[in-house]
DNA sequence: CTCCTGGTTGCACGCGCGTGCAGTTGAACG
DNA sequence: CGTTCAACTGCACGCGCGTGCAACCAGGAG
């Protein structure tokens, strides 16, 4: 027990546990690094010794002679709209798995200066996973320091333009087009869509490829709305103005679930609208909700831990010094056929 | 542009900055230190020499003088059950803002040896914010290292017998005590309980404020389940179990929000009740989905911001060395009436 | 006994950085 | 002009660790 009032615990040193060990601070390094040359003996002595105080090599330490630190750091977004708690749990736990931890980066709102963020970043890292789920001038923000510093760096369902980083995303298009396919094969032709409202991958590409779809299977015109939001609220705000401008909707696609729930939920509350009978929906990314019965709801799965396990493979050949150029996987979805669509 | 196939860019150092700008290191070093004594001319000097070799100061090799890491552990769980990503939104996001970063750590389902945690612990951090969301038996292991090496933690939600750590929680048995109230004074006597399977701070808390609550207005036995799962599904079979051998059952109060949403959907789809009218349910914590209008949910807000805000007031506190003994605040719930109760 | 070999060990250096201390500079003052 | 002092600068050391290198040791072959 130390007496409260003390400067603070001293952490042990590899020094302490060699002069308790009776051996050279070298054979408690060698210890503690896999496939050195240390005797079955000393590294005993050494073990116990570590035991008795409490000793946990210092990785940041280590980092300065290693260049590597085991850090991976995440980038995600700090609105809580989409679900990326399933996304950081995935690589969070993989990561830890396969030996390296987590540095979390939430977007910030506005970040006025390049100062703020290299303030942010003079943790060295070995990788960055740069998440659709940060904002847009943030992720190009995050982007331009991996190149300039040469960090290996991958982008998850978000592909930079002019940046050569790997990307992995969801085959978004064909998600699309599956929307607008179970439409139009529940012989629905009056077909709305709701997007989000910034110009990301995820929006613009589920987008093109439910109305590249459309047109090639002679749906004019379908009606579009943007979200002002990437949530539920955002669904239902621009479920009420679609429907207000096109009462005879028939069938509705959302650009991620959140917003289709916001959708059904305007839908039958306040338009008074039976879902499928009267409007059929559709959402992408099948999150737990989706299957809830009150919703119900027909949806394009994501496959996370594919997508994850793509991803990490990806940035861990970066970062094993793999120099090929840039690659953009493209990892399958799955239509999901539930009851709210026709 | 760096030829592919080279060797990854040479992170700049002080050293290069110093040789570049024509001053010596120590410059280079006062002019990224606060406070310290620099000259406008030479810190010019330094300034523009940094953003031509793009440096960034290593804060590991900081960390090694000045003791400090400005990295907080944050240990949540791995079990994507609960809303944990609000949570994190909110550390992260204050964290950022007063010049900490995020090291995440996510609880792994059986840990063999302490051995694995040490490995996951060799990042020395400045303090830990340990939360309910971790499994119990992680969390003890987590505590045990930080007191072990003398390392600030506090837990959120979650009081550690024993441990000498402060703790910060909402006023579970305040919200079990309400819960129960705006089900007695809404005329129902034949109450039902559903519980998570673990002696959790937040299950055994928000129980027992029910049960002694109900026990003083005169409300014999209320029915007790423990779900198996801390989410939706645990709700939806606790629910069945719960309403088959209480058919009669007139009031329900669901540990969280999850699983209310589970119970309720169990009652309206399968056991054909009415809420409120046939069966009345409460939950806690107010997450998102309990505003939408399926559901509706009655329920305890917990107040996420302030209760951020405290844990991490006080594991400043405990970080600016200060001694006192571990504190344990309780954070004020907050009643919200919705239409799933009478 | 000598020599050689393979396995261990310790020494010493440096990773990138902060900081005490002595030395230097410039300006203000008498 | 000489003196004083504050502001600034560079040197040198050490933070905790990995690792090349030379020294060392034990044991077997000759």
């Amino acid at each position: 027990m130390s007496r409260s009032g003390e400067a603070r615990t001293h952490r042990a040193t590899a020094q302490d546990v060699a002069k308790l060990a009776g051996v050279s601070r070298s054979a408690v390094s060698r210890t503690f690094t896999p496939g050195a040359a240390v005797s079955p003996a000393t590294r005993q002595k050494v073990l116990a010794a570590s035991q008795q105080l409490q000793y946990v090599p210092n990785a940041a330490a280590r980092s300065l002679m290693t260049k590597r630190t085991n850090l991976i750091a995440v980038v995600v977004s700090n609105q809580a709209s989409t679900s990326y708690g399933r996304l950081l749990d995935c690589f969070s736990s993989r990561l830890m798995d396969i030996g390296y931890n987590v540095f979390l980066i939430t977007a910030v709102e506005n970040l006025d200066t390049d100062d703020q963020l290299l303030k942010m970043l003079r943790y060295p890292v070995d990788g960055f996973v740069i998440t659709a789920a940060a904002s847009l001038e943030f992720s190009r923000q995050i982007c331009r320091h991996c190149i300039a510093l040469g960090i290996p760096a991958v982008t998850l369902n978000r592909t930079i333009e002019g940046a050569e980083l790997s990307s992995i995303n969801c085959d978004h298009r064909a998600g699309g087009a599956m929307a607008v396919d179970t439409l139009i094969d529940g012989g629905l032709r009056r077909l709305g869509l709701i997007v989000g409202h910034e110009p990301t991958t995820v929006n613009t590409e589920r987008m093109n490829g439910f109305l590249e779809r459309a047109a090639e299977r002679g749906i004019a015109e379908p009606a579009v709305v943007r979200a002002r939001q990437f949530n539920f609220d955002g669904g239902y705000e621009a479920a009420a103005q679609l429907l207000g401008r096109h009462p005879d909707l028939e069938g509705l696609f959302c650009v991620n679930d959140q917003i289709a729930i916001g959708a059904m939920e305007m839908a039958r509350k306040d338009a008074k609208l039976r879902v499928p009978e009267d409007l059929s929906i559709v959402g992408f990314d099948d999150m737990p909700a989706a299957a809830w019965p009150s919703f119900d709801l027909t949806t394009i799965r994501q496959p996370i831990d594919k997508m994850v396990g793509e991803t990490l493979r990806v940035l861990m050949q970066t970062i094993e010094g793999d120099a090929s150029p840039a690659s953009h996987s493209v990892v399958p979805v799955e239509f999901v056929r539930r009851g709210s669509s026709r």
